[in-house]
DNA sequence: CTGTATCCGGTCCGATACTG
DNA sequence: CAGTATCGGACCGGATACAG
């Protein structure tokens, strides 16, 4: 089984300087996963994305948000009125990187038992390799 | 189209202390990324990963080893020779997430030219927005 | 309600030197 | 060849205060 089916040449994987990175870096960040997953359900507003997502704040959903929205995968519209109105829903772009992080999160959620196993044997080995004086 | 279809009650996206985020924060690494598609293709030796990810430094490389070799991800082997050879491959667990994280880098590459010429127009919005007084 | 500006502590990461 | 130890700067992100 590959993955790399053919596909094409594939990502410049080698270039830790590639624009991608950055991208990545946005919609894979602490806040960016979980506003993507609140977006991909429906429009929210910015204190529903607030309440919604636990621990975040102001500044960091700000900052989130705009980072999205400057990338084109988050839309945002904002009515004139008092008090202030805005809305945030994603592009089709958006969907698309929406739904890619899903299916990451996802495969990590599935997951979380067998890795947290592998890192119980992985410390034990340690241990035994590494008998503090006396372990004898 | 709803990407959330009948697959479960989904992740608890709303908790940010899920352990599933330090999971997804080792995959979606810097080198993280980068080691998981260089395993991919083939088993790989240190210095080749080193070589095979240009500007990773030793202890960075070392680091994101250990950290997916702990997570049940990539197995390590080391033969007692002199030199020392050690040789890097992935679990099958660490071929779901090379797989998923791939698929994620791919559709970042595709997406790098739509992305930037959002930012430009969002940009560009800006500047028309915030003229630097004499604007007109 | 929806943001922006500032301060500041913790963490990450690169450079360097050293070890088995 | 394959790492570990230490240091120091850069950057991320949280708390707070303030603005439209």
């Amino acid at each position: 089984m590959s993955v790399r089916a053919d596909e094409g040449p594939a990502p410049d994987v080698n270039r830790e300087l590639c624009p991608s990175r950055a991208i990545l870096e946005h919609v894979t960040s602490r806040w960016g996963v979980l506003v993507l997953a609140l977006l991909l359900e429906r429009t929210h507003r910015f204190s529903e994305l607030r309440r919604g997502i636990g621990g975040v704040t102001e500044k960091m959903l700000a900052q989130t948000l705009r980072t999205l929205e400057r990338d084109g995968l988050v839309h945002r519209e904002a009515w004139p009125v008092i008090p202030p109105r805005v809305e945030y829903s994603l592009t089709p772009l958006g969907r698309q990187a929406a739904a890619q992080v899903w299916e990451l999160a996802r495969w990590t959620e599935r997951s979380v038992a067998e890795v947290e196993a592998a890192r119980a044997a992985y410390d034990e080995e340690k241990l035994r390799q590494a008998p503090p004086a006396g372990g004898a």
